[in-house]
DNA sequence: AGCGTGACGTAGG
DNA sequence: TCCTACGCCACGC
């Protein structure tokens, strides 16, 4: 079991973090990063989530920047898949942010 | 080993 | 509220 339990990389550390974030809410990059004992690495926490591999169950869309805005332009598909994730949670999307004040993730 | 990069953040205008 | 400039810092080439 030793060569089963090995450290956790950053990446799934901050996977951890992504997937306790409950639905119809959102976190900031940089707050997922902090959660993760990861510092001020927001930028790091982007690209993990780019990584993610297929077939994953990680709520990447609730991860947003901290002002609220969606991390893509918009237009874009990825924006528009994130977005309509989050409608379908409950969160409100107007012209591509949210309002954190009202549903910002706090633990 | 050095350098550009980026699903970011904060400050200032 | 929108836009610009600068800071951050591990990763990958």
């Amino acid at each position: 079991m030793d060569e089963f339990d090995k450290e956790p990389t950053k990446e799934q550390k901050i996977w951890q973090v992504v997937a306790a974030i409950p639905q119809g809410k959102v976190a900031s990059y940089g707050q997922v990063a902090a959660m993760a004992g990861l510092g001020r690495q927001a930028r790091f926490v982007g690209r993990a989530l780019g990584k993610l591999p297929a077939g994953h169950s990680i709520p990447w869309h609730r991860v947003i920047r901290s002002n609220g805005q969606i991390a893509f332009p918009e237009g874009t598909e990825t924006c528009q898949l994130q977005t309509e994730k989050l409608r379908l949670e409950g969160v409100d999307v107007y012209k591509g942010r949210v309002k954190m004040k009202d549903f910002q993730w706090q633990p």
